[in-house]
DNA sequence: GATGAATGAGTGTTCATTCAT
DNA sequence: AATGAATGAACACTCATTCAT
C-alpha cells in the first residue's frame, strides 16, 4: 500500500508560489474565514476544485503562507540578533528589518496580524505561538539591556514598552502599500525617530 | 416606515444590552465571521432561533454594537474637541479618552479593530467610514496645530505620525484586560510619555 | 463555555427512530457509500441539511443503526445463552432468534452484512469487531459442546462449520422480505432441518 | 462500430490483465464505490489519469472484471451441465466447480457478491441478471430432478433450498484466502458433506 | 504509455434565518 | 419570550474524467 496522497510539494514550486501569493492577497483583503476557496480560484483563473491538486486544504494554504513568512522573518531577525549589536542598534535593526518584511510580505503580515491570535491555540499553528514567545524574548531582552546600559528610559513599564513597539510596527502592515512614496527604510527611520525621541519638540535645557 | 416583522426594540432594553454584550464578547474573541449565532445563543443560555426575537440578524447585532460604541466614543471626543485646548493638551486628552473607551468597551473596540476595514465598504456600515474620516480630520488638525505652535516636531511626515499615534493606541485593545494592574489613565500616561518623549534616554546638554 | 453541540438524543426519540428507519432502508438498498444524504432526506420528505438537526453526520446515523440492531440482537442471544440449553437446542434457538432479528431489522442486517467488514477497522466501529468476536466464541463453544456430546459430527472442521452456519443464516437478509409467505420461525425450521440433517434423502440402514 | 476515442484493447493484453487484477483486488477490499481511481493507480504504480489510456472508465473496468469472471464460470458450469450427470453428482460438481472459481477469482467473486444486486438493474450490467437467471434455472432443475429421483428430500421448500445452497457457497468468497490450509476441493468436500448430510450425528437404526 | 494539471458535477456539512407552537 | 424543527444557500472538499505534452 504505497503513496500518501497528493504529489504536494512536488512539481513546479513556482506555480505553488503564484497560487499562494494570490491566496495571501485574498486572505489579507477579506479575512481568512470570509475568503472562500472559490474566490481564491477566481483570482487565480481556475476552478475551486483545481486548487486541491496543489494543496491539501484551505487551511494548509494558510499554514504555508504563514510558515514561509515566519521562516524568512526569523532568518532576518536571527542575523540581527547574532551580530551582537548594542541595544539601541539592535532595536533599530529589528525595526528596520520588520519594515522590510512588511514590504516583501505585506499580505502575510496582515494575515498574521488579524488571525494569529485565534489560530495559535490550534495544534497545527503551534509554530505561531512559538514564534511569538521567541519574539517576546528577543524584544524584552533588548529593552532590558538598553535600560541597564542607560540608553532606554528606566521609568517605563517594560512590558508595556514592548507591546507599544511591537504593535506600533506590525500594525503598519494594515495601511502600507508597497511601491508607495516611502521606502521601507524611510518609514523605519521615521518610526524609529518617533519611538526613540518622541513626537514632542524637546525643550532645550538652558 | 413601520417595522416589517419583528417587534424589535421590544420590552426591556436591558435584555438587549445583555445580549449585545454577550455577542460582542464572542465576536471579539473569535472574530465576527467565525462566530456562529449558536455560539452567541449558547453563551446567553438560549437557542439560536430565540435571538431573532430580539434582533433581526447577526449583522444587525454587529451594527448595533459598533454604533453604540462609536456614539459613546464621539460623545467623549467631541467634548474634548469642543473645549478648545492647546494641541498638546488635546492630544493628551484624546489619548486618555481612548484608553477609557477601551476600558469600557474592550470587546467593541477589538471588533472595530479587526473588522471595520472590510465592513466600511458596505452601505450599512458607511457610518464606520464616516467616523474614520472625522477621526482623521480631528487628529490631523491637532497635529498640524501642534507643529504650527512648535510643540510637535516639524521634521516628521504628518500622515505617518497620525497613523503611528492612532494605531498605537487602538491596537492596545487586543491585549488590554479590564481590571488588570494598570488603570486606563495610567496606561494612557505611559503611552503619552512614550509617544511624546520617546523611549530613549535624553542626552542632557552640558 | 457551556454546551457541546446539537441537542442530539434530545427531543422526540420517535422522530429519530423514523429517520433512522428511513436511512437504514436506503443504506440497505443502495449501499452506504452510494447513499447520499440528499437521498435519505428525499425519502424522509425534508432537505439534506435538516437531517443535521437530528444527527451529527451520515456516519453517526450508520453507527446508531448498527448499534441499535446489535444491542437488540445480543439481548436475544444472551438470554438464549444464559438458559444453558443443550448444544443442539442452543443452536436451534440461536438460529431461530437470528431469523427473528432479520425479520425485525432486515435493513440493519443487510447493512451489517455488506459493510461491517470494512467498517470494523475504524475505531468508531470497534463494537462491530467486538460483537463479531463474541459471536464467534458463542458459536464455536456451542459447536464444540455438541461434538463432545456426540450430537454434532466430529469429522468436520469446526471453524469451517462455524462459517457455514453463520453465513448461511445471515445472508438470508439479502433476499428476505418481511410479510412474505414464510414466517421467520418457519424459515428457521427449514434452515435448521437442512443444516442439521442435510438435503439428501437418508438411506435407511437394513 | 469504431471505438470513439481511446485505442482500447491496445497492445499487450497482459498489461490489461495485470491492471484489472489490481483493480479487482482493490474493489474487493474496499468496495467499488469506496474505491477511487487513484487508489487503483497507486497500487499499479501510476497516476490516475494514466489508467484512461487502458480503459475508458472505472465502470468499464468493473464490467470487464465481472464479465471475464462470469465467462470462465459458465465455461465450467456448462461443461458440468452438458455431461448429464445424475442430480446429486451434478450438485457435487457444481459446488466443486464454484469453489475452484472462488480460488481462481476470489476478488471478482467478492465483488460479484457485494455489488451484483444493485448493479443488475443497470442496462450495462444486464448480463449479471441474465447470468443469475441462468444460474437459478440450472440449480432449480437440478434440485427438482433430485427430488423426483428421491435423492433429495421432498419436504423442503425448493426455492428456499436453492437459496440456501447458492448463498452458502458463494459467501465463502468473503473469508476464503487462496493458498490457505484447505484446497478448494477439500472445502467443497466438507461443504457438500454438510449440505447433503447435515451437521448432526445420525441416529443409527437398531 | 504515461504525466501534470485542470474540469465540473457532486458530496457531506454548516449556518443564518424562519415560523408554528 | 423562547423552543423545536425545518429551510436553502453556501461551503470546503472529492473524484472520475480529459487532454496537451
Amino acid at each position: 500500500m504505497p503513496t500518501k496522497k497528493k504529489p504536494q510539494v512536488t512539481a513546479s514550486p513556482e506555480r505553488r508560489r503564484e497560487l499562494l501569493d494570490t491566496a495571501a492577497e485574498v486572505f489579507a483583503a477579506q479575512g481568512y474565514n470570509a475568503t472562500t476557496v472559490r474566490k481564491i480560484a477566481d483570482h487565480a483563473g481556475m476552478l475551486a476544485g483545481s486548487l486541491y491538486y496543489h494543496f491539501d486544504s484551505k487551511e494548509s494554504m494558510l499554514e504555508e503562507i504563514l510558515r514561509t513568512f515566519l521562516d524568512e522573518l526569523w532568518h532576518g531577525y536571527d542575523s540581527v540578533l547574532d551580530s551582537r549589536l548594542g541595544p539601541r542598534e539592535t532595536l533599530e535593526a529589528l525595526v528596520t528589518e520588520s519594515f522590510r518584511e512588511i514590504d516583501r510580505h505585506r499580505a502575510a503580515v496582515a494575515i498574521y496580524q488579524k488571525e494569529s491570535k485565534h489560530l495559535a491555540v490550534q495544534e497545527r499553528f503551534e509554530f505561531l505561538a512559538a514564534s511569538q514567545r521567541k519574539f517576546e524574548k528577543a524584544w524584552l531582552s533588548t529593552l532590558e539591556r538598553g535600560v541597564a546600559a542607560e540608553v532606554f528610559r528606566a521609568d517605563l513599564d517594560i512590558r508595556l514598552t514592548y507591546r507599544f513597539v511591537r504593535d506600533t510596527v506590525w500594525v503598519a502592515a494594515s495601511w502600507y502599500r508597497p511601491g508607495g512614496q516611502h521606502s521601507p527604510e524611510e518609514i523605519a527611520r521615521q518610526y524609529l525617530s518617533m519611538v526613540l525621541d518622541g513626537i514632542a519638540v524637546r525643550v532645550t535645557q538652558p
